[in-house]
DNA sequence: CTGAAAGCGCTTACAG
DNA sequence: CTGAAAGCGCTTACAG
């Protein structure tokens, strides 16, 4: 077929067209006053060519790399969440010509975020879902790198952005809550990620709002592997709850499978519902209420962000940030 | 704390130390005779500054991009395979100081890997469980730029590393014939993906080996989702089969779930085992008997491969490609 | 052992 | 409207 083509250089075509690579970048370009047809010849040539601008070199002669980081926890890349995300914000990117340099976060955590700020390989960084405390924030402000995070933050200096995980935890349980249910129980993953914060205070709010006053002894954290989730369904059993909300689809297909196990018929005897509806929720047994986000569209925002801030001019208004509730099964 | 400091390019070294650009980059890279205790001011200097190289400008000087392109099917990105194929890609990818670009494939497919070539943003390309197909392989060909593919291959021209899905399929498949079932259906998803024809293929070996015939209406594929699994898991049921081999992890948790649902026991009514160990056959009810790969080394492996093939000195030997059989209770 | 110079492929004041 | 020149931050023959 085709045959391999030689790679043109903004030289070549400059002598090629008999002009000089300066007025070939601004025909290509478009900056600065250049006379039509000259822009046309170039048109033509690159067109059938196929000439592509060496996007490193142009990124050198304006001090740019076309490069976003992102930086994902490494122990929890596989979840919906982040696959989601990733869609969302490489769509994003790509539209700008920008390419998104993966960073996977483990214990050496620091380690690789600098190198890619030492390497000068990015432009900015999307950092998701911290952990508390990983420094990564403190590290970024002090390299004067730009970065967004997605994911709640107090920080006033740091440019955050999250589904409204409080809010939509809050009309969850308050859902379960007009359908008369008095105790629940609250299960979840990590303590130590904000995510589960707001997931928990929106709890708290669904029941202060009714001036009810949640149980802290059925509040469950850590809940991260099996063994972990057969103690914790027994705890509720025992403290005859009438309602579990889980905070992840994780914990909840553990939760449900322990049920299951037990034979503790949900919903006739327990009912339950989940943060972020991810597949496994749906097809489960029986198919669980929970919440759905637009997280695709929260990868688009937190790129169109951090391209904004960037510099670069923003061809569409950020998506608003929604959620619904899916009900299923698991709460009738 | 720290006050940001200065960005120092090498012109900046070679003016404080007194010397040339020249000999602060032969400090550098060690390359060509240099004075020992020239290095030594110039390793001085560094380390007080913090000084890096700037990789991409480096990279310009040397036609390179120190940049690994990696290309990943959307639909199937959240799956235990490519976290821990990922994983292993970016770990190595780090220690030789090269940056691994997403992309992720949809749709859209061509383009995005297109662009990347285009734009002279990566030396090389990991292709990861390319779909037949997908015209990537053929691209990538007629633009001469390196690469490997994580995945079967029947082209000769193309170095491609993968699991021993084969061999293992065999050996899952005949450890269950063994057992003395005679009636196994094979249930896995799309068909079109080389890593599930790989896994038919050993299912098939381990029959043949025994002088059995598999049974061609026991094999059931495109399940995707609850619906296809819940009447597929009828069928199999009508069958009489006596065991279930699963191809992937997805399939086999969707298949179990609708096996409980309809009230049979595993594994006293029927045996079941997958292929591919995720988390979910562990933490199931009951824990399903699985290979278990070493998908990270694989990733590892394969990032080795395109390192070579960019020229880089391979500081270690490829990983053995290994697998394990983890019985638990659902073959018991 | 060290340096001046040209080059990687592009951009952008500056001058005409 | 167009071009020569300097520059982005590095590398690498070539000469000394």
């Amino acid at each position: 077929m085709a045959q391999e083509r030689k790679k043109y250089t903004i030289d070549d075509i400059a002598r090629e067209l008999g002009v000089s690579k300066t007025t070939v970048s601004r025909a290509l370009s478009g900056k600065g006053r250049i006379g039509k047809d000259t822009v046309e010849r170039v048109r033509a040539f690159v067109e059938e060519h196929e000439y592509r601008p060496n996007r490193v070199a142009q990124g050198l002669a304006r001090s740019k790399t076309y490069n976003l980081g992102l930086v994902i926890p490494g122990e929890y890349s596989g979840m919906p969440f982040f696959r989601d995300c990733i869609d969302g914000i490489c769509q994003e990117a790509y539209r700008y010509n920008y390419d998104i340099l993966f960073v996977v976060t483990r214990e050496d955590g620091r380690a690789q975020l600098q190198r890619l700020v030492d390497n000068h390989k990015v432009d900015g960084i999307i950092l998701t879902r911290t952990v508390m405390n990983s420094g990564h924030v403190e590290f970024l402000k002090k390299s004067r790198m730009p970065f967004v995070v997605i994911g709640p933050s107090d920080d006033p200096e740091v440019t955050s952005i999250d589904n409204p995980n409080r809010e939509a935890s809050r009309e969850l349980t308050d859902f379960l809550l007009m359908k008369g249910l008095r105790r629940l129980a609250l299960v979840g993953g990590n303590a130590s990620h904000y995510v589960n914060r707001s997931r928990k205070r929106g709890f708290n709010d669904a029941h202060q709002e009714k001036g009810f006053h949640p149980d802290p002894a059925l509040l469950f954290m850590e809940v991260e592997d099996y063994r972990k989730a057969v103690r914790v369904a027994d705890q509720i059993m025992l403290a005859e709850c009438d309602g579990i909300v889980c905070m992840d689809e994780m914990v909840c297909a553990l939760i449900l499978s322990c049920l299951r196990e037990k034979g503790i018929a949900v919903p006739a005897r327990m009912k339950l519902a989940s943060m972020y509806d991810g597949s496994q929720l749906e097809s489960n047994l029986p198919p669980v209420t929970s919440i759905r986000f637009d997280t695709k569209g929260l990868g688009r925002n937190a790129c169109m962000e951090i391209l904004g801030m960037l510099g670069e001019e923003l061809r569409d208004d950020l998506f608003p940030m929604n959620y619904q509730v899916i009900l299923r099964e698991s709460t009738q």
